[in-house]
RNA sequence: GGGCGUGUAGCUCAGUUGGUUAGAGCGCAGCUCUGAUAAAGCUGAGGUCUGUGGUUCGAAUCCACAUACGCCCA
């Protein structure tokens, strides 16, 4: 017999805190996959978190999807492979290390040791690796989680010869190896635990992927301009040129390119780094933009320049009010700058000519400032290449250009600061080298990494770009040439080194790329793919960014990440060799692999490694760029399955796990990140020697796992080579979490929620509930961190006021959290604690025989229908990935069952203690127990136990502790108290409940919801005619349009009844002496058919005798005359609706009328009097704190209405004395009472204990 | 500049193939109910459905233009 323990307030978190202990003590987890072992598979497949910092709230959504499907699978019994991942290289982990480290630049940590910074980009991933463990532990995310403890002793012993012990998640022998030896394998088939993208495994995979590329001709070298700090020798990323822009000066200066084809003639162009016209290539115009033609006195040469900057004042603002912040006011010794036309009027005067609009001027030729230079007539450019050869060179290319637009569609020259002429130096800038890549121009790419001038440049060869000497030389030059027109000091904000303060240059830097000319490849694969949610449009994006990318740009200039392994001869990059994995190198490697071996293929030990080129017989180096991390992201579907079959002993197959049935990230942004390299890899890995390009369409249509809809939508469908390379077949995208108002988080602010604040003030049930009801479409605004209130969290682990990384806790609100508690969890609860609380003072017991449910009343066997199809709606939302579909049915049904089921039934509760049954009461059925009451308490177990396993995947800590005490677990010491032997099941150990057909009634449903329609409707009425719902009224009246809905409602009159506190319900074939009927035309039907007279018809139904109209109320046509013209109108085509036209107040909906009588006799005035006092007693019996079976006497002394109110005692005395467990009722003197009002009447009330 | 999307109550959002008095939740006000409930129920106020034109018997819905915002794109 379960012997049920007594239910108190929820206490959700430390409930939840207790029950994180039970699955550990208990070892649900294990138990779970244990059991599933050897059962049909469910692949999920793990988006790598970047284990860079704690986790936040905005984690915790998409985790919770992760958790939530993958439970429900396992309940249906599936056996899964529970690997979370964690995205370990890249550029973000370098960022924080160097700030860590303080170290600034590319120098600084070359210095450092390249090896020692990178072992400690591993510890930091493995340490917040370990943190993110934890948290997600404690939202309850069931994953194969190394042991965070272990992962932090690796963290500090990783660049250290000490041997460590590991035990593999998996179980197994323990390992005893250096951490480095450790942490390359961690996440492998054998051992279990997640999976890290800086493993061995992980980073060949990528290798046999980028082979692949090479061996269909992908992979290319090719050419990126970036911020460079010359003493640095390193590029900048764009986040951290944000945080170093400084206010300085520099000499800019205006230059006049002489015309070719246009004798005497010049473009007056401007400059603010002189250094790069050495590099000049061509110079661009707006096309829309009026051009003056001016000519100067001094020596009659025309200048061209934009007709809106002759008279501009440059820099006018800033020169009053700085540059933006208070520190960036105009330098004091820099004069204010002067226009263009004072300029010329200084040098002699000038003369306007004519305009010429920009579009006129586009191909003119002319000679550059520093044509002399070799670099300036090589061939396609500079530094040579190989590929360069026969291009023109930079002298060629010499001429007017269209600026063109900049990606908000703005022109990328405009009139203003400068001359409306801008000079393209496209191996010097970013913008310059687009537009140089979009027309063909040739590149000069002047400087080296230290910032100085190459070879081929004379004068300027060896000195440094940003070294001021360098600007007095080109200076000097200019004059001399005579291409020199002014130069003045120009303040200006501009890039600096965030750490040293270095002035930034751009430089043409080397990188290399795959030619992604085989997109339709891919294309094929996204549309073989069901992308969710549907209003997002996922595979329509992502086709149309795969139509849109351009190569692929796949190595940076870093140092921690995937070691790209192309071997390239230093004197010929056209000579380079890609590696598909660590045996084919050392097979090829001629030097440096001894000093390789034992370390992972990381930089700077893989560096060592040579091979010779097949080729030409040269010595091939490694690039030294590391690899985009989005390719270390993109090749898991392969990396952590097994597929080169490096672990031959495991029982991980591919080809069992390949593709993944789901895969569900944050979606913003992961169109051109993850998704796309995830399916870009799978779509190379799956491509095949002799595979001819595409099969025709159509093939795969039908096929499991397909959306033909979106397919068919789109006109295309995948092909068959399409589905057999898809490396997932459903996507599930969300989108963000922000603050109550919709704005973005930030960490910096301290608006950015931590997990933990949200987990232990919140609960991690209600988080999980808020956001899998949320639209995944939809961000999601979460609530509020209150940056100036610390808080301290009761943790699992005990108290903390502020998190392992050192800050305060503060407190978090949340109204949607706060919302989703209050109308689920705690209804949810309380039913639950209603049926524990009377079921141990009745005795119940859960093995007593089943009353049958066809002998069960009406509402049971409703119940029961209702949570049979809330089973059914659960199991096909779940299958299609549909989680707010599963909440909100839920939530309707908690809604049912706590506001109409147990609200309504409360009686057959507590009829039997008061009777004196139950198992020790006198002989009625199964050991003495009344049918009814037993069968109510039967109902409800059974609805309490099944909910718990339905909603246990969505929040598993509640469900797990009312599972536990529904099924007597939680009678032996076991959750929340000390660990005791295994064998206590769990909810989660349950198989999902099966929808029992037998128990489905949708009529039974149908008629309970027009019963609680009606009472709906007869609360409007009372509101209406003002009467409480404790005054009984005589009658209510109904009648249907359908037959079938009255004996529906004649079979709940009593119900209806009850709740609408009315002595009898009355069915009627219609109501027409109590209401007034009004009619309208149904547009639906009469509008084809009527045209222009529907106005007309409008009218004449308005005003319409209801003798007339009446064959419509029977079913009959009617036939009009409007217009003149005779019009039948079918009883479909009018709608009828009814208005109160008595003492009887009336409404409908929807087919149904009620009348409720509104008169009220003596009688009924005086049993609403006694009801008054009932609800006022218990009231105070409340207010006394007394128990529910202490007994009471009453004393009252009226203030008005003495006889009345004596009346209604002597009436109404037995029934009063029940109801509130009263021995006497009594008027008397009240000494300390409470003024109360019964009905019309005003009265002192006084209980006292007896 | 191009592409896609979105403008509906104070806030957040629904709104079917065009159809009758445009809905829900939250918030606000009032009333009611309550011996499981931290609740709950009912009612009300609050809308020129971004604007202008068009198609139609009829437009939040379809079309065109305008406008604001968001996302994406070299």
């Amino acid at each position: 017999m379960v012997m049920f323990q007594r239910v108190d307030e929820a206490q959700f978190v430390s409930g939840e805190h207790e029950v994180l202990r039970f699955w550990q003590q208990q070892q649900i987890f294990d138990r779970l996959k244990q059991q599933n072992a050897g059962k049909p598979k469910w692949s999920f497949l793990d988006g790598p978190i970047t284990a860079n910092n704690p986790m936040g709230v905005h984690h915790a959504w998409g985790r919770t999807y992760k958790d939530v499907f993958q439970r429900y699978f396992a309940m249906t019994g599936r056996e899964l492979r529970y690997q979370n991942g964690f995205d370990c290289q890249g550029l973000w982990v370098e960022v924080e290390v160097e700030k860590q480290l303080n170290l600034g630049t590319k120098t600084a940590i070359a210095d450092y040791g390249i090896d020692k910074f990178v072992y400690e980009c591993k510890k930091r991933v493995l340490k917040f690796a370990a943190r993110q463990t934890e948290q997600s532990v404690r939202l309850g995310y069931w994953m194969e989680w190394d042991d965070p403890t272990q992962l932090r002793t690796l963290a500090d012993a990783i660049g250290t010869d000490k041997k460590v012990s590991f035990t593999p998640p998996k179980g197994g022998q323990l390992v005893t190896d250096t951490a480095e030896h450790i942490v390359e394998k961690l996440g492998n088939p054998e051992w279990g635990g997640s999976y890290f993208t800086f493993s061995t495994e992980n980073n060949e995979t990528i290798w046999s992927f980028l082979k692949k590329c090479y061996q269909r001709g992908k992979i290319y070298m090719g050419h990126d301009v970036m911020p460079w700090s010359g003493r640095a020798g390193s590029a900048y990323s764009q986040m951290e040129i944000a945080d170093g822009r400084k206010l300085t000066t520099h000499r800019s200066c205006f230059v006049r390119f002489p015309l070719i084809d246009h004798p005497n003639e010049y473009l007056l162009v401007w400059t603010t780094t002189p250094w790069t016209l050495t590099s000049n290539v061509a110079a661009a115009i707006n096309p829309d933009l009026d051009y003056v033609k001016l000519k100067s006195k001094k020596d009659g040469a025309i200048y061209y320049f934009a007709k809106d900057n002759l008279e501009f004042k440059r820099l006018e603002k800033e020169f009053k009010e700085g540059f933006g912040r208070p520190e960036w006011a105009w330098p004091k010794e820099t004069p204010k700058l002067k226009t263009i036309a004072q300029i010329f009027k200084e040098s002699g005067g000038y003369e306007i000519e004519g305009t010429v609009k920009g579009a006129e001027m586009v191909g003119w030729r002319y000679r550059g400032p520093f044509d002399e230079l070799p670099a300036q007539q090589m061939p396609g450019g500079y530094p040579a290449l190989p590929h360069y050869a026969g291009q023109p060179s930079s002298v060629e290319c010499h001429r007017v250009v269209d600026g063109g637009r900049d990606f908000k569609g703005n022109p990328m020259v405009t009139a203003g600061e400068g001359t409306g002429i801008v000079h393209i130096a496209p191996g010097c800038g970013d913008v310059d080298h687009t537009l140089g890549q979009q027309l063909g121009l040739a590149s000069i790419a002047p400087l080296g990494e230290d910032a100085n001038f190459g070879d081929g440049f004379g004068p300027f060869t060896g000195r440094n770009a940003t070294d001021p000497k360098t600007a007095d030389l080109v200076f000097e030059h200019l004059k001399a040439n005579g291409f020199l027109v002014y130069v003045e000091t120009y303040p200006h904000i501009y890039p600096h080194c965030w750490r040293t303060g270095d002035e930034l240059i751009f430089r043409l830097v080397d990188e290399w790329f795959i030619n992604m000319d085989w997109r339709d490849e891919i294309k094929d694969v996204t549309r073989a793919i069901t992308w969710l949610p549907d209003s997002i449009q996922g595979q329509e994006r992502e086709v149309e960014w795969l139509s849109l990318m351009r190569d692929w740009m796949i190595s940076k200039k870093r140092f921690w990440g995937l070691a790209l392994p192309i071997w390239v001869n230093p004197a010929d990059p056209s000579d380079f060799d890609v590696m598909g994995s660590l045996a084919e190198l050392k097979e090829r490697a001629v030097e440096g692999w001894d000093e390789f071996e034992g370390h992972t293929p990381h930089r700077p030990w893989i560096d060592k490694v040579k091979i010779k080129s097949l080729k030409t017989g040269a010595i091939l180096e490694r690039i030294e760029d590391v690899g985009n991390p989005w390719l270390d992201a993109g090749i898991v579907p392969f990396s952590t399955l097994n597929y080169n079959g490096r672990y031959p002993e495991s029982a991980l197959k591919w080809k069992d796990w390949f593709p993944a049935e789901l895969v569900t990230e944050c979606f913003p942004g992961q169109f051109r990140n993850w998704f796309y390299s995830l399916l870009s890899l799978a779509t190379m890995m799956g491509w095949e020697e002799g595979e001819e390009g595409l099969e025709p369409r159509g093939q795969g249509l039908g096929e499991e796992g397909i959306n033909t809809e979106q397919s068919l939508a789109l006109g295309t469908r995948p092909s068959a080579l399409g589905l057999r390379k898809r490396p997932f077949k459903t996507l599930l995208g969300h989108r963000l979490v922000m603050n109550e108002e919709g704005k973005p988080m930030h960490k910096s602010d301290g608006t950015a929620i931590w997990f933990e604040e949200a987990a232990e003030q919140l609960g991690v049930d209600t988080l999980r509930w808020l956001y899998l009801a949320q639209n995944p479409a939809q961000d999601l605004r979460f609530g509020t961190r209150h940056a100036s209130e610390p808080v301290t969290l009761q943790t699992v682990d005990g108290p903390i006021s502020q998190t392992l990384e050192g800050l305060t806790t503060c407190k978090v609100t949340s109204t949607p959290a706060d919302e989703v508690r209050r109308q689920v969890l705690i209804p949810l609860w309380n039913s639950y604690s209603f049926f524990v609380n009377y079921a141990i003072l009745d005795g119940f017991d859960t093995s007593l025989k089943t009353v049958p449910v066809s002998e069960r009343p009406e509402i049971d066997r409703w119940i029961l229908s209702n949570l049979n199809v809330l089973i059914g709606t659960c199991r096909t939302e779940f299958e299609n990935f549909n989680s707010p579909g599963v909440t909100q049915a839920a939530a309707a049904f908690i809604d049912d069952l706590s506001n109409w089921y147990i609200r309504r039934n409360r009686k057959r509760f507590w009829k039997a203690r008061e009777e004196g049954q139950g198992p020790r009461g006198k002989g009625l059925g199964e050991e003495g127990w009344d049918a009814d009451k037993l069968a109510a308490y039967q109902t409800l177990y059974e609805v309490l136990l099944t909910l718990t396993k339905l909603l246990a995947p969505c929040i598993p800590f509640v469900t797990e502790r009312m599972f536990q005490n529904l099924t007597g677990a939680s009678s032996s010491p076991a959750l929340g108290s000390s660990p005791s032997a295994l064998g206590l099941s769990s909810v989660h150990l349950q198989s999902y409940p099966t929808v029992n057909e037998s128990l489905v009634n949708l009529s039974l449903n149908h008629r309970m919801a027009l019963a609680q329609r009606v009472v709906k409707m007869g609360h409007r009425l009372r509101e209406e005619a003002n009467q409480r719902v404790r005054q009984p009224l005589a009658e209510l009246k109904y009648a249907c349009a359908n037959p079938q809905e009255s004996a529906e409602i004649a079979a709940l009159a009593d119900v209806i009844a009850d709740e609408l506190n009315v002595k009898q319900l009355t069915p009627a074939d219609n109501l027409d002496a109590l209401v007034h009927y009004s009619y309208k035309p149904n547009l639906k039907t009469l509008g084809k058919k009527l045209g222009k007279l529907l106005g007309a018809v409008k009218d004449a139904l308005t005003a319409i005798e209801s003798a007339v109209a009446a064959p419509l109320r029977k079913g009959e046509p009617v036939t009009l005359t409007i217009e003149g013209q005779p019009v039948t109108l079918a009883p479909e085509d009018v709608l009828i609706s009814t208005e109160q036209a008595s003492d009887w107040a009336c409404a409908d909906d929807a087919g149904v009328q009620i009348a409720l009588s509104t008169t009220l006799t003596p009688a009924l005035v005086r049993e609403g009097m006694a009801r008054d006092m009932i609800r006022q007693v218990q009231q105070l019996r409340k207010d006394h704190d007394l128990e529910e079976n202490d007994r009471i006497a009453i004393t009252w002394s009226a203030i008005t209405g003495e006889t009345e109110l004596q009346a209604m005692v002597t009436e109404w005395r037995d029934t009063l004395l029940t109801e509130t467990r009263a021995d006497r009722i009594e008027s008397g003197t009240v000494a300390d009472g409470k003024m109360i009002s019964v009905g019309e009447i005003e009265l002192a009330l006084q209980i006292a204990r007896t």
